[in-house]
DNA sequence: CACTAGGCTTGGTCAGACCAACAGTCAATA
DNA sequence: TATTGACTGTTGGTCTGACCAAGCCTAGTG
């Protein structure tokens, strides 16, 4: 901490870069607005295309700014799920974190969401998770489709404990350990049986949430989850 | 799902990202090495320097590549903390995730770090722990020096859980939450005060954890965050 | 031996150009 | 009238070729 500030200026694509994040995270561009042209920002700031472009990459990969072309323009996003799932899994490869760790980092959210939900529900959410439910029973013979329920129920009975955080975050660790789940599925052999129970599974813990029993829930969850990526 | 694969070809410089990216995390480059000059990878994958160029900067946003040029040539970077802390703090901004949120996934996350650590603590971490706990007890009066002690403590109580998943999403967290540190701070009128009472209990987690009172850890945890930054 | 001046490489930046894709316009056609 | 199709302008994607400043290396100098 000197008197004097930094006179090392930082990269323009930098600086071009930063001024767009404020922009956006101060709400100047709401989620979905076009964005002006690279050709107009470059005169706009003052740079060239080029660094316009550079630091549309970096916004790009942080998720704030909507990638591909979608007609005219580019947009701001809607969300940046996709950067955090990114950072996550990224940090795992990097660091070479065990899939138990991730397993156990979820059953932490996951359970004490299940306890705020349990308390404090937001309902529209647990309808959704009655509905996914459904859609499970009906697909024990298919995988896929299994899944996908599996995905919507877990996200619906998170998003009922009302914290985004949470909610973003078991979203992340959920995707991450997608890589890993075509290999938990190779190891079933009586796919039917298996779903049918982790149908089941879904079930206690609906009903827990659904009747106040924040412990019970959390408990049933960090055992679902633990029983299903956790056997090694 | 149609029978026909898209036919559509992603951008060259994602193209280019992407391969690197698999370098990377295959362990090609292990972190710390030098990456080829971006002429000399434009000449390899048969593109200009600007796309190599613009897949850099996608790179250097996930936190994969270092930022900042070192001498000479780029390097891979180390940890991708920042990513990740980024993704984390943006996606708070832009769905407009209340601090309270936060505050509540850090006590879930490092709350049941405690019991992970009590349970099974990775020993020199706990020396940590105890170091900065006595660095604390000296800056009573050093509300700087008081918060990198502050988050010494908890970064290491979390790495003694052995759990690197938990750590980085609990340091995420944490440097989410730096912003709202500054208010928080400035609404204690008592600071020698406040930071005593902050060091006892500092001092009550790191004894339950040391005495495998896991349960007992995690509470003492989540009343010390939430009193912290919880009180609206 | 110590030191300095080039020379070389690297990333940062720019200008200017071309292309493919797409929206919008508008006239020709069924 | 409704559909089609050509035309135009804009946008992002890509390339070329150039220049600069900063830092490494080395050869030559004192």
């Amino acid at each position: 901490m000197s008197v004097f500030e930094s006179v090392a200026p930082s990269p323009l694509y930098q600086q071009v870069a930063g001024r767009i994040r404020e922009a956006i995270v101060d709400g100047r561009f709401g989620p979905g607005d076009a964005l002006p042209g690279e050709r107009e920002l470059a005169e706009t700031f003052g740079v060239s295309r080029a660094s316009v472009r550079e630091a549309m990459r970096q916004l790009e990969a942080q998720g704030l700014v909507a990638g591909g072309r979608t007609a005219q323009g580019r947009t701001v996003a809607r969300t940046n799920r996709k950067a955090l799932t990114q950072a996550l899994t990224d940090s795992m490869a990097l660091q070479q974190v065990p899939l138990t760790d991730l397993v156990e980092l979820r059953c932490a959210v996951e359970g004490q969401a299940m306890r705020l939900a349990a308390a404090m529900p937001v309902l529209t959410a647990l309808e959704e998770a009655d509905a996914a439910l459904a859609t499970m029973r009906r697909s024990h013979d298919d995988a896929i489709a299994y899944d996908l329920a599996d995905v919507a129920f877990h996200t619906a009975l998170v998003r009922a404990s009302g914290n985004q955080a949470m909610h973003a975050v078991m979203q992340a660790c959920r995707d991450a350990q997608t890589r890993y789940l075509a290999d938990a599925l190779a190891a079933v052999e009586d796919l039917n049986g298996t779903l049918s129970r982790l149908t089941e599974e879904h079930e206690a813990i609906l009903r827990a949430v659904d009747q106040g029993r924040g412990d019970d829930a959390a408990a049933l969850t960090e055992m679902h989850l633990r029983g299903f990526y956790g056997r090694e």
